[in-house]
DNA sequence: TTAAAAAGTGCTTTTTGATGCACTTTTAGA
DNA sequence: TCTAAAAGTGCATCAAAAAGCACTTTTTAA
């Protein structure tokens, strides 16, 4: 996933549970002003950042081995 | 997943590949200082970087929604 | 055992991420 | 429609990420 893929799973998710950006920024810790930032489009956040965003909406961030096996959009496989 | 595991994955999965931290970072275009300083537990890298790396051992970064929380049918968060 | 390869570190500069404040624009609800 | 809430933006500051260079330490293989 390119980083703004994964900001657009903060964002979707976000706006899944109905939580304002001033909402989240608070739960998260990250700036209100960052937070904007990143979902407007801009930007290339550090680990943490994402991290502290994803922990407050119930998301876990990690690593996977790519394969050649049909996956869908979790990266989970679906054979 | 903490960033200092994410860097752990990287770490194993150059080392399972025989690829020195040189090797891994002409492929990834990361800079070795950076490299050696991130697999020396410091630092917190962007999103940007991580993936550099992580494209160039076949690791996919992606969130995954957290599975010991309250889900429905569909393993949806419901929270 | 020892020499070369690989990994780790101190110092430095440049770039950019994170942030607050104030403001504008957009969206949604009464 | 009109307004309040939410989202987006320009400007500025501070801290830290990214990077190169030169050096030291550790690991590995002959």
């Amino acid at each position: 996933m390119h980083h703004k893929d994964l900001i657009n799973v903060i964002k979707e998710r976000r706006t899944a549970l109905q939580v304002t950006q001033e909402t989240l920024a608070e739960l998260s810790g990250v700036g209100l002003r960052t937070l904007k930032q990143l979902e407007s489009g801009k930007g290339n956040p550090t680990v943490s950042t994402l991290q502290k965003l994803g922990d407050a909406l119930g998301l876990q961030l990690n690593f996977k081995v790519k394969t050649n096996q049909l996956t869908n959009e979790t990266g989970e496989s679906i054979v």
